[in-house]
DNA sequence: TTGAACCTTGACACCATGTCAGGGTCAAGC
DNA sequence: GCTTGACCCTGACATGGTGTCAAGGTTCAA
């Protein structure tokens, strides 16, 4: 129901993401509509980017009623810097081996600047 | 002198991507020219990217002189397009975190679109 | 001789997730 | 009531790349 996997679900419970399940007779665990949405959220923020860490916060914001909305949104945009930081690592790196890939006649032949590049 | 901390000198040694050091009577390893010269090229991959089973595959090709460069060039594409889906991801992450950042009044009231967001 | 600065191995930690093993439970069909 | 298959339980190991710590050995200079 909430597209999160058992084991990521038994996992998020150890961390204390979520409360410790209630329980059947039998051991097994139990979920409420509850649970469910907020295993939603977490996997919502997920897929968003954010780290299990950033998730406790924004768990706890959610569950503050008297939170402030200006938290919440310092937390979303010191993420999204976060992303741009690597957006633009990794942008860096694929210009580059696009750029050596590019000079690199890419034959039979063994010389090969991408190698030239990386031995210095 | 490669500037790869002794952690991961010892590390690629371990997973082989460095062979065996050489050792000295006291079982000191021993390093010369040709093993720092392959430490540069694994940190240099490192810096565009590559993970450490491309490494091995572009270590195994520079190793071959009989190689052709169109299998570097391969690796490096493929190691690009890989970066490109990343960067996609990250960058639609980004975006929407702006977008709800730039929903949310951000002030000291409690309602806030980004969790309105999350929780669905 | 002593101390500081090195080196050795091994282990544990992170983060998020998958997978497997070895066992228990439950419900449906016979 | 028994079997079978589909669940559930816990615990452990793996991934990748790196840090850090501990307990011990070595080397060199003062």
């Amino acid at each position: 129901m909430s597209g999160v996997s058992e084991r990521m679900i038994r996992h998020y419970e150890t961390i204390g993401l979520m409360p410790a399940a209630a329980r059947q007779g039998s051991g097994y665990r139990d979920y409420d509509e509850k649970d469910v949405h907020r295993l939603r959220f977490v996997a919502r923020a997920r897929n968003l980017g954010f780290a299990i860490d950033d998730i406790r916060q924004l768990l706890s914001l959610w569950d503050n009623g008297d939170r402030a909305s200006a938290d919440v949104r310092a937390l979303a945009l010191s993420h999204a810097a976060a992303l741009g930081e690597k957006v633009d690592a990794l942008q860096a790196m694929r210009k580059e081996l696009l750029h050596l890939a590019d000079l690199c006649h890419g034959d039979g032949r063994p010389d090969c600047p991408i190698l030239d590049r990386l031995s210095g």
